[in-house]
DNA sequence: CATTACAATTGATATATATCATCGTCAATT
DNA sequence: AATTGACGATGATATATATCAATTGTAATG
């Protein structure tokens, strides 16, 4: 069941990026030949921050958790990761180093590409380097969102974009169960785990939600866009 | 007197981008013959969110504060410009608008690429186009770090953070003017003008800065580096 | 089944921060 | 010289949010 073509893209969180389909047939062809498969369990890091970077990484199946290590126990979660999306970073023609950590969410399945193939490709294809180029900028779009939304909006309009986000983009679904904790919900939006649980219970005591544990239905989408842009 | 040699870069706005270097003589030659110049009186607006973007601009003299515009008065500086940056956007190669307001803070002069022309340095020299994803790739790391300092430090290791991107980025010096006004700094900082206001009262009591109205003493960098830290 | 570990919840409280109203100051304009 | 308007400054107050401590639930483990 694909509502991709119902994404809304709620604009806060870094973009997706499926770009690899922008490569030539060879190209994608010599990608399978030479790509190393690797498996993840639940809970598992993909890659940390601060550690060389010698891969591109496809992640083809299962979910994955992209976020911020900030000093003792603070992080922030930039994206989720779903199947067929690219894991690169910024340390890609600069620092080669991860930026970021990545934990799969789900029982996952990752393809690694050496930065040297990846570089190659660029190179011999313009339109792939463009592709990316614009990729890129629009992760910056979204950036200016998430400024926006941490910047400008309080507790209850920053969980709403985080839910509007999840049912939107990740699940395509009104009604989801998630690995997400809690602690996972706050730092995709900027605060407390106990201010979660609080603003959650808020929500469900309006009608806006439903949830328990790991499940979550939306029940009123426009009151939750009305909070994010509202209060 | 440059002192661009000493330039650290405190990590928490946008990254410089003076990439035009990297063109080849030819190129830079013929983006010569074809450029428009425009003068920009200081408080003049050099373009505006949500516009076209025709063009690519570099900023040849002066200095420019580029910000989001967030709803009614509120705005995020994202960085200042200096000479010989360029001013582009994510807007390039994904909706060919502005995503952010430019301003001129001192009077300016503007050189005015078409697009088309730079989309074609692009294709033509490939090494060009590794060194704007290396560009842009850079400027996410500093997105990352201004994410978190905006996220999980208070308002004196905001503003301190503001004050050190002043001093070591964009005037090299520990003692600075500026037409930056109280609302710019809260701007830079995710904060209202009057806390703004009040913790530079609190530095001067402490006797790490000095300031009277435009002009700015850094007395104690350490001290500053410590608050952005640690509180 | 008992035990452990960790996640979710709750309430009380402290703290950080914004808002509002007011006033002074300086420079530009009439 | 009078007026305006923007900016800087300050105090009083309201609000948003984090912190701390305790309790309950829940799922994995032996």
């Amino acid at each position: 069941m694909d509502h991709s073509h119902n994404k809304i893209n709620t604009g806060s969180f870094d973009t997706s990026g499926n770009i690899l389909k922008f490569l030539t047939p060879n190209q994608l062809n010599y990608l399978n030949e030479i790509r190393h498969v690797v498996k993840f369990n639940k809970g598992e890091n993909i890659f940390k921050q601060g550690a060389p970077m010698p891969h591109i990484i496809v992640l083809e199946k299962g979910m994955a958790k992209v976020f911020l290590e900030d000093g003792a126990n603070r992080s922030i979660v930039l994206r989720l990761v779903k199947s067929g999306e690219i894991l690169g970073g910024p340390g890609f023609f600069t620092d080669y180093k991860h930026h970021f950590s990545v934990t799969a969410l789900e029982d996952s399945v990752a393809h690694f590409i050496e930065i040297s193939v990846f570089k190659k490709l660029i190179q011999d294809n313009s339109d792939f380097a463009i592709v990316l180029i614009a990729y890129l900028n629009k992760a910056h779009i979204n950036f200016y969102n998430r400024l926006k939304v941490i910047s400008h909006k309080q507790m209850n309009g920053r969980l709403a974009n985080t839910l509007i986000y999840l049912s939107n983009t990740i699940y395509n679904s009104s009604s989801f169960d998630t690995n997400l904790t809690r602690q996972d919900l706050a730092d995709m939006s900027s605060m407390t785990k106990e201010s979660t649980i609080r603003i959650l219970k808020d929500f469900k005591s309006s009608g806006i939600i439903e949830c328990s544990n790991n499940h979550f239905e939306i029940n009123d989408q426009e009151a939750l866009a009305n909070i994010l842009e509202n209060g």
